[in-house]
RNA sequence: GCGAGGGUGGCGGAACUGGUAGACGCACUGGACUUAGGAUCCAGCGGGUUUCCCGUAGGGGUUCGAGUCCCCUCUCUCGCACCA
């Protein structure tokens, strides 16, 4: 009887010799070639889900076999501490966010070293302290400086749960991104990031990151929404003012026929003023802004808008154009006034077909021409210039250009560049985040914390009270100071920092994470970074990695980092699914990683999650999944044990016989398929692969005299490549067969493609593309040898019975098609 | 509507540049061992009228040959969405 496979006994006991020999420490090492290989950190909830277990498997299989190749691996780990879940548990359980944080951050350490993850601890970070986030209220001063981080007042999203402001990309469908709560509209003091500095910038380099997935980049070229276009200025009839509009069909502006403002501009009251028409005007604007944000800009919603009894006037046409507030109009993007164009905007259609507004023609399209009077729909696609003066015959897209031109010349209008992307509200009126550091000085102003004295450290004495608001603005000895310019009491900053900010940077940090002389090590992060391989979630696709892109821009121009871009490879994992939903609370359908690691051990949770899909994509949750790799790990654990004293023994030559050189030749191809595998994440193929040998290997027991060599080398090739999935039960078995080394420091196997090379191979016979028969043969055969063989079979024969050959393809070593008719 | 990615056995999924469709695993079936087996080992496992035919969402095309390339249609998932 062999020992069972115990992985709740082996599993800790590797952990411990790993963690006391410091395996997975690494330093910077100039002689050889690094690689920065990075996981999303987490924030640190209390426990570890299924998505973080398969997260980190994914990364630790490329951390393993990339070290085990020679690579100076970094792989840090660290927690994204600050944020709302810390204070709603003071709120409920009166326990202190930081203490919260911290016993939740020691059990998540505890889960994931349980879990056998190579990562060097000794860079652990955590973002709520004041080592950490000294630095990033250094980089927001200095992007004060450069008037990058700027205050502004301005609408922005308010979330009432969360008691706090959100940035554009934080609301989701007009809701909130972590409670869902709809977001209502304020109007507030705030810190902003000028990330539209960047939004050129942004964009380009989307085109010089080729390691990402495509549809990241697409979602973040959307998300910037750069768009060519002109500002035409429209007078006003009867004022000494005009109406400036942002369009990006200029080509249509002979027809455009009337004026459309949102709700929220200027002028939509002020031109109502002392008209019939202001009371309905007033009404209109007061019940669209309190209309809520989703069901105002869902596409289903009726165009309305009301006349305010103003006119402007068509520079190119001279026409006067009644100005209307249109419910549609959005204040937020161009200049909250649009031309409306009513036969070439289906928008402008809908609305001028319910206010009875002229229709103008002014784009034919080839074939048949339009005719307002019958028109159903705007047309909206390409055609030639009509009623446009000077320009008709034009195409429009020439159009556009000689239009753009003429409103310079004329000075009506320029050419301008549109972005969807906003500048990010950074403010948060939290309690568990960095505070800004900024002090009110009823004299100077707006002055910036002194260098000197960074860090402005986050009171830990404070309660939250139950209401959920910040105890920062009532806290005296927090924001009591003194004028760092004048000396007179002042006031600090009590708004705290956004926490995507935390994690703008971490990644540059891990490089020297102790360094106290400044953010980083200089030395340090021109050796790790960038990082090579990024890897997380896509709900990140926007927020967090927009954000560490602008970042580590900012951080190169201020000359802290000579590289463009943070991430050069990413991948986007997959959720864990189960019972066709995503696994969550509220679904019911969670699997706790702490029920799989204690009923099969690390090992199979890691093995499963690697094995039932590719990385990209949605796992599919299988409780008999998981049993399969249970079972697999337990066959090559019997598949030692039983044969300890033949493995223990001195290596053997490969035997002459065939038995032998089959084995021999399965080993060195599987070898070469899962060093190929791994290298492109092909993880559940590469497991696979090792299956069929173990398979293989379990064909030739017992293992003789003769086979003995090919047997020890082809369970020795097992353990090495199955160590970066099941890193314990592979050390477990090393060990037990007489090995003193750490599989981590064992070099990835090299192939002998001499020995991986069949010596029979099967070519295919088709007739006419069809499969007839199957022909073994040598490798060495030759083209006429193959034909010679496949014309004389007799399934060939038959389909070419009464027929003449017309042509033969032949594929070498594959493949012979006899073409007839 | 726009953009991206999918649709292959009962299920998860293989098939690199067009060349044996269904690797590997799960489920299922049969056999062996056994007092017993839900353990383990071995074998089978797309469908059918079974010397052959049909099969990669559907239709058409290119090719000696198409899951793979081209065109059209359907469908699912995700993201954005009145962006002027």
């Amino acid at each position: 009887m062999i020992p069972k496979y115990e992985p709740e006994v082996i599993e800790p006991a590797w952990q411990k010799r790993w963690e006391a020999d410091r395996l997975f420490h690494v330093t910077e090492d100039p002689t050889k070639k690094k690689f920065y290989l990075l996981e999303m950190f987490p924030y640190p909830s209390g426990k570890i889900h299924m998505g973080h277990v398969r997260n980190y498997s994914i990364g630790d299989v490329m951390a393993r076999f990339l070290r085990m190749r020679g690579l100076n691996v970094l792989h840090p780990m660290g927690w994204d501490a600050f944020g709302m879940p810390a204070e709603n548990a003071a709120i409920q359980h009166g326990i202190h966010p930081n203490v919260w944080t911290h016993q939740n951050i020691d059990a998540m350490r505890a889960q994931l070293k349980r879990m056998g993850f190579s990562y060097d601890w000794d860079r652990e970070l955590a973002t709520c302290e004041p080592e950490y986030y000294r630095w990033e209220q250094l980089i927001f001063l200095k992007m004060y400086e450069k008037g990058l981080a700027y205050k502004k007042k301005s609408t922005v999203n308010w979330c009432e749960t969360c008691q706090t402001v959100l940035a554009n990309e934080q609301v989701e469908a007009g809701k909130c991104w972590r409670c869902h709560q709809e977001v209502t509209p304020r109007e507030l003091e705030q810190w902003f990031f000028r990330i539209t500095a960047y939004a050129d910038e942004l964009l380009e380099y989307c085109d010089k990151l080729p390691g990402w997935p495509e549809r990241v980049l697409t979602m973040q070229r959307n998300w910037i929404g750069k768009s060519f276009g002109v500002e035409v200025d429209f007078p006003i009839k009867g004022r000494d003012e005009a109406i400036t509009v942002f369009t990006t069909r200029q080509d249509t502006l002979f027809g455009a026929t009337f004026m459309s403002l949102a709700p929220e501009h200027p002028l939509a009251l002020e031109l109502a003023k002392g008209t019939p028409q202001f009371g309905a005007v007033r009404d209109f604007v007061e019940r669209t802004k309190r209309q809520d944000k989703i069901v105002r800009s869902s596409e289903d919603l009726e165009k309305e808008g009301v006349f305010t009894g103003a006119y402007c006037l068509n520079p190119l046409t001279g026409w006067e154009m009644p100005i209307y507030v249109a419910n549609f109009v959005l204040m937020e993007y161009g200049t909250g006034a649009v031309m409306a164009v009513p036969t070439h905007d289906q928008r402008d259609f809908e609305f001028a077909k319910k206010y009875n507004l002229p229709l103008v023609v002014v784009i034919q399209p080839e074939g048949n021409p339009l005719d307002p009077e019958t028109m159903e729909a705007a047309y909206t696609e390409d055609g030639i210039l009509v009623n446009s003066g000077p320009f008709n015959g034009l195409p429009n897209r020439e159009a556009m250009e000689r239009i753009a031109d003429y409103l310079e010349e004329k000075g009506i209008g320029k050419r301008t560049v549109q972005y969807r992307l906003r500048d990010w509200g950074i403010s948060r009126q939290r309690y568990w985040g960095a505070p800004i550091p900024i002090i009110y000085c009823e004299t100077c102003g707006i002055v910036p914390v002194p260098e000197k004295d960074l860090p402005v450290v986050l009171p830990l004495d404070l309660k939250v009270g139950k209401d959920g608001q910040s105890p920062l603005p009532r806290d005296p000895s927090f924001y009591e100071t003194t004028c760092p310019k004048c000396g007179k009491p002042a006031r600090r900053e009590t708004d705290t920092m956004d926490t995507f900010v935390e994690s703008s940077w971490y990644y540059e940090r891990y490089a020297s994470p102790h360094y106290d002389q400044g953010l980083f090590d200089p030395e340090a992060v021109k050796y790790w970074l960038p990082v090579d391989q990024y890897i997380g979630g896509i709900e990140h696709a926007i927020l967090h990695l927009l954000y560490s892109r602008f970042y580590t821009k900012v951080l190169r121009d201020f000359g802290y980092v000579t590289f463009d871009e943070p991430f050069t490879n990413l991948l986007t994992q997959g959720m864990v699914i189960k019972d066709g939903a995503k696994m969550s609370k509220s679904k019911g359908n969670v699997v706790d990683p702490n029920y799989l690691i204690e009923k099969y051990g690390a090992d199979t949770a890691r093995l499963f999650s690697l094995f039932a899909a590719p990385p990209e994509r949605d796992l599919d949750w299988s409780d008999q999944g998981v049993e399969g790799s249970y079972r697999f790990i337990n066959r090559v654990w019997r598949l030692v044990m039983e044969n300890l004293e033949t493995l223990k023994g001195t290596p053997s030559q490969v035997g002459n016989d065939k038995t032998s050189q089959d084995l021999h030749r399965k080993t060195h191809q599987t070898i070469c398929k899962v060093t190929d595998d791994i290298a492109r994440y092909h993880f559940n193929t590469a497991i696979s692969a090792i299956m069929e040998l173990t398979n293989t290997v379990y064909g030739v027991l017992p293992p003789d005299a003769a086979t003995t060599g090919a047997f020890q080398e082809a369970v020795t090739a097992i353990l090495i490549l199955l160590s970066p999935f099941v890193p314990h039960v592979t050390e477990e078995l090393w060990h037990r067969i007489g090995r003193q080394t750490y599989l981590l420091n064992e070099p990835w196997p090299g192939f002998d493609a001499e020995a991986a090379r069949e010596e029979e191979i099967t070519i295919v016979v088709q007739v006419n593309g069809k499969l007839r028969d199957r022909l073994s043969l040598p490798a060495d055969v030759t083209e006429a040898e193959v034909k010679e063989k496949a014309l004389a079979l007799e399934k060939v024969q038959k389909h070419m019975k009464g027929k003449t050959i017309r042509k033969v393809i032949y594929v070498p070593k594959k493949l012979l098609n006899i073409v007839v008719g």
